[in-house]
DNA sequence: CATTTCATGTAATCGGTTACATGATTAG
DNA sequence: CTAATCATGTAACCGATTACATGAAATG
């Protein structure tokens, strides 16, 4: 249980990816490249170090694997402790500077969720979401009103443009939630915590 | 003229930000904790520093006020060559990357681009999003549509709340253009490239 | 057989985070 | 006089970027 956990986001990611899939290096960066999940580093010398950094934290334990042919691959899964990590990364409360520094991070934790931390989770991180936004988004717009006029055109464009992503993301937790508890009503057993 | 810049999004905010009025490192803190530039960091040794570098590098130029009992301040101006790079940076083509990596830094772009490059640089910026974004969220929302049945519920909807950010985006595009071409209409001068 | 793809690394550099330090000025 | 705010720094650490290196297997 070392110096309390300094993973990065993007070692979450990884955990994240490894929980899902027990995974090489090269598995994760694919996953990187291909998939919608572009926002992160795909470099080898972002995602070894940072893997060799969980393995060595305890997060991970990785098995060399040879298997039919094929070059040996290194490959990581997740342990008993970093899915205890990962676990409370999720459960995290949402913060106002959550919202504020960018929702990115955010989004990564839901996209988690379900898997790690059951339905239920979910749909409270979606609640507490919206009234996160609920207490920033007024602000903006407030912000918006009294000095857009005094500013450059483009400038002021570029808050709205800030604003309307939050606004989306308003519709977006609304809609969520309902998709949640339609998938809640439709399987009656759902979304006991998961181990 | 230093080994091609290297300066970061962070100097080019700061550059940005000084170009409209020339300001110390603590009036830029207080810029990044008070407005909507929330974003960035605050920190002094995150700002110091890096104001500390553009200078060197001859970007900024910094002059110590003692000005009426208050407290000294470093108050650090654009230079021409600040001021070409500044330019050149915003007048970057907009790549696949850029829309990928995520639109905070386009944003900030565009934020500046009026004052600094002109009313028509920003329309061409506009024009040039739309066919990226055109180019971009296609691909996205199939990859939703073919993969997302097969998705854990919230990794689709995390996937989803991205895809609608995109959407958000294009309609913010267009209400930028509108906005910017009305403008141009009603003061018939206008937008001729500005030193 | 040559090239591409698979797969894992390593080294230099550098920017940002965190935390601490310092002094001057204003407010209560 | 004390506390808060103004204002600028500094130092340790660490993660990410960039670029290079290697070597094996599959593809044409």
């Amino acid at each position: 249980m070392q110096p309390p956990s300094n993973i990065s986001v993007l070692g979450y990611a990884l955990l994240g990816l490894v929980q899902q899939k027990p995974s090489s290096g090269y598995d994760l960066r694919k996953i990187f490249t291909e998939t919608a999940m572009g926002s992160f580093s795909n470099s080898p010398g972002a995602i070894y170090p940072a893997l060799e950094r969980l393995e060595r934290h305890g997060a991970i334990a990785s098995e060399v694997k040879d298997s039919a042919g094929l070059r040996r691959r290194r490959v990581y899964r997740l342990t008993a402790q970093g899915k205890r990590e990962f676990k409370q990364w999720l459960a995290q409360p949402i913060t106002r500077d959550d919202v504020v520094r960018g929702t990115g991070e955010l989004m990564l934790r839901f996209a988690f969720m379900e898997q790690a931390l059951g339905a239920k989770a979910a749909i409270a991180f979606l609640r507490k979401l919206r009234v996160e936004l609920n207490a920033y988004v007024p602000g903006l717009k407030q912000f918006l009103r009294e000095n857009g006029p005094r500013m450059p055109l483009s400038g002021m464009l570029a808050l709205d443009s800030g604003i309307r992503n939050y606004e989306a993301l308003q519709q977006w937790v609304e809609y969520a939630t309902q998709t949640y508890e339609q998938s809640a009503a439709n399987k009656k057993h759902s979304s006991g915590n998961p181990n």
